[in-house]
DNA sequence: GTACTTCTGTGACATTTATTACAATAAGCA
DNA sequence: TGCTTATTGTAATAAATGTCACAGAAGTAC
């Protein structure tokens, strides 16, 4: 288990309470990069809050394909395992790890149980909800005002803010995210390298614009 | 204002306290349809609760296009005006009145106040962040996978839902809410008209699809 | 090195959606 | 009634995206 300090660090402003509970009943979990920690459909047994890595979260059609539709960094938490009731629910979304990542894992009775014990839990989940919220209103933007080429450089931007300058995706990958073909995503880092805004490589490219 | 017996009905399932909070504190508004209840930039003041008529929500771009997402029914909050704390927060979203409406107007400090002294304003808020998020996922889900005829369908179905069989839009607002052009709507109706799914008027139409 | 696989580049073509243009029809109003 | 405006229908064309086909380059296994 993490230490109080280390907990504090990810998890600031909690109540001294609600750290010993977390140390008392969550679990700390690993998974490996390209894991999947949560599949559409699947029943929610417990919450997961992000301790080391990177989580990508995708909403998933009837044939399987993934759309992205934003990333889970150290400290943050799902917002759909953050269930307030017995009943059975449902993810509606796919999670996957991007990197080798570190989680805390914690029934989801205790969700219920915290959030009428500690005034600092039931801030953490509404503002977890709250910038969730807000993520997707920002890719809803994106997909339905916008064109596949301002599409790509906002997720290229995202990707950069995430990981660097040097992103390390094929196009088939990027393609698989923006729910598009891989010869479309292709052509339009083929027009990005013209303009001088990546430089391409075999699986990665450089992102230089200023 | 409005009386507990018509809160306790509206609102279920909520604390003695927060009714009398509610009428003591929240102001009855109303609004005419079409008129614009929050626009996108504005400072947020107030919670909305919605008590009669039906309200739209809306993600507008920069040149004033607005997409539809989804609506807010009697009983049902404006996620987006729940704030939690003092900072000055900015409506990500442009919410219109469909019908003639009233609703509750809560001063935003009772948020905090009211999250602190009432279990069941905790939920709600908690609930009210959780279906509209769920909402958004529904948006993205129809957005990103799907072609406009089915957009379309999906688009007539929730009025249905809403409304009943008979539509009362014209072409060009339907293209407006799904950010495409009044002709492309029409061609799609037709092509539904010879499917035998609706009965084309003016200013309306009607679902006769099983 | 050779064989094999994965990734990338690119042309040709199909499909979907957007744009332009204009006509026809219905409703609203002077 | 006749004029005006809003709404709808539809064709022609353009632009964006999707699909198919195939070739070459780079990495991997043997």
């Amino acid at each position: 288990m993490l230490s109080k300090e280390e907990l504090v660090k990810l998890f600031p402003n909690w109540e001294k309470g609600l750290y010993e509970a977390v140390i008392e009943h969550a679990e700390l979990k690993t998974a490996k990069a390209g894991s999947v920690l949560l599949k559409k459909g699947q029943n929610i047994k417990s919450t997961m809050l992000v301790v080391e890595g990177t989580v990508k979260l995708f909403q998933e059609n009837e044939e399987g394909a993934e759309y992205f539709m934003y990333h889970l960094n150290p400290g943050e938490a799902c917002a759909v395992t953050m269930v307030c009731n017995y009943h059975l629910e449902q993810s509606q979304v796919l999670a996957k790890a991007v990197t080798d990542i570190s989680y805390l894992s914690i029934p989801i009775e205790y969700m219920d149980k915290w959030l009428n014990e500690y005034k600092s839990w039931h801030y953490f989940v509404i503002r977890t909800y709250r910038s969730r919220y807000e993520e997707l209103l920002n890719t809803i933007h994106e997909t339905a005002f916008k064109n596949m080429d301002e599409r790509l450089e906002f997720y290229i931007k995202r990707q950069v803010q995430q990981f660097g300058n040097t992103i390390k995706l094929t196009h088939q990958e990027i393609a698989n995210d923006l729910n598009t073909s891989r010869e479309v995503i292709s052509r339009l880092l083929k027009k990005m390298e013209n303009n001088g805004w990546i430089i391409l490589s075999r699986n990665s490219f450089d992102w230089i614009k200023k």
